[in-house]
DNA sequence: TCGCTACTTTGTGCTGGCTCAAATTCAGAT
DNA sequence: ATCTGAATTTGAGCCAGCACAAAGTAGCGA
């Protein structure tokens, strides 16, 4: 699919590649090739991971392409997903929020490609690079948001709305369409669905079965599409 | 118990009450006196809100004495409690996430007196004064890491070590010792306790009725004492 | 002192979703 | 074509914690 090798700096890599993504579009050309020139860029494949929590906190990164889960894992091995992070996002970003170590570990849902820079660099950043400080502070707080609404989601909500809202927040943030309706644009398995809203494999197969019976969705293996969103949305409504 | 009325800006606040308060202590003198001229304090009773969700995040604040729970309001009326927050930190800090409203409710647990300034004033802050912007953000930070292991636990807990866990959450963020043990420093109900467990009131008074035959806990109406911290931490970790 | 309200305790029955178990299907490797 | 491991489906039984119900108790105001 491609041939870029991982640990390789590419050669020159090209401005336009950050010119439209938030924390960098107020940005003059100029700057923009001094960030690239700094960058590391990297290919990882699907489920490796691109930090691990705990870990000192040396590097941030942008997601250029691809899809990236934050997970966090239990002294028992269990695992539970915070969040999906789709491309055009920072990750890793430890040092806005005053941490050293990395709060959760990183993991790609596809192959993904990643730029890097040494975390000594982002005070420059933040302080040099005009609207990119902003950006990534709304970043944090829609993540932020994200997190407060699965709190309430877990607190408040049977399973069946909580597969529902996970579904729905995933082909918002990652949807796209194609014949039959809005298809998750990832490879997600059951066991992944079960992780992100605290229940079992076997209740998510049995309710996406369900749900494939009364038309609302379609899946195959690792494959989710939304046949009929608004009836996904009744249902995570109560 | 105090005779300062509502809504009344004080005569001269003392410098002492902000330089010991990490957002501020790295400042001058003067800094605390300007930003002090700047401020409104306000006195709440008890179980007030100080800011709703949703609403336009006009005021951002500093809580010099007492305690504020943080609660979000589903459709249907149930509460749910994000954080508690102690005196010495801010909050409303919306701007801070880049937010134009409150993305939750903050209610007063006991009576609370809270210094308040413009959100026009965040930037002055930010850029004018050393440190404030960092500590404002390792808050944030340890603010997402609470969040996050709620999210954990919640997923994947029993019901008697999520309250385990809140109740030695709650005794070590504002825990204060007496005779007995060290006692959660404001009133909370079973009510209370069950909102930020996911559970219901029976359980948690269930679940205080059986530590406290076992002698791990005290508790009278709205209060409880841990007397026994760590037979509770093994009943937190399963 | 009395009464009202808010808080707490305790009992009983029920059920949503989990655990345990096994069969089936699919994709990629040889 | 066949094999293998991963993903999925489906069944059966069970139990932690909820819903419902009712009684008890502490604090506060009049």
């Amino acid at each position: 699919m491609n041939e870029v090798s991982p640990r390789k700096t590419l050669p020159r890599l090209d401005e336009s590649l950050l010119t439209h993504l938030p924390p960098f579009s107020r940005l003059e050309r100029r700057d923009i090739r001094t960030i690239l020139d700094q960058a590391t860029s990297r290919r990882h494949e699907e489920g490796v991971s691109i930090f691990d929590e705990g870990a000192a906190a040396d590097r941030f990164f942008m997601l250029l392409d691809g899809y990236v889960r934050v997970v966090r894992i239990t002294p028992t091995g269990e695992q539970v997903t915070a969040l999906h992070i789709p491309a055009g996002q920072l990750l890793g970003i430890a040092k806005a929020i005053g941490r050293e170590t990395y709060p959760a570990t990183a993991m790609t849902a596809t192959e993904s490609i990643v730029l890097s820079w040494p975390m000594r660099l982002w005070d420059t950043f933040v302080s040099d690079y005009d609207g990119f400080s902003t950006e990534t502070y709304k970043t944090i707080g829609n993540r932020m948001g994200e997190m407060n609404n699965r709190v309430v989601e877990m607190a408040t909500q049977q399973v069946e709305q909580r597969v529902a809202n996970a579904v729905l927040r995933l082909i918002n943030q990652t949807g796209r369409k194609n014949s039959d309706g809005i298809e998750i644009d990832f490879p997600i398995t059951r066991q992944d669905l079960s992780e992100l809203t605290a229940t079992t494999l076997h209740t998510v197969s049995r309710l996406l079965s369900a749900w494939e019976k009364r038309g609302l969705v379609q899946s195959k293996r690792k494959r989710i599409t939304v046949t009929n969103p608004h009836a996904l949305v009744e249902i995570s409504q109560g």
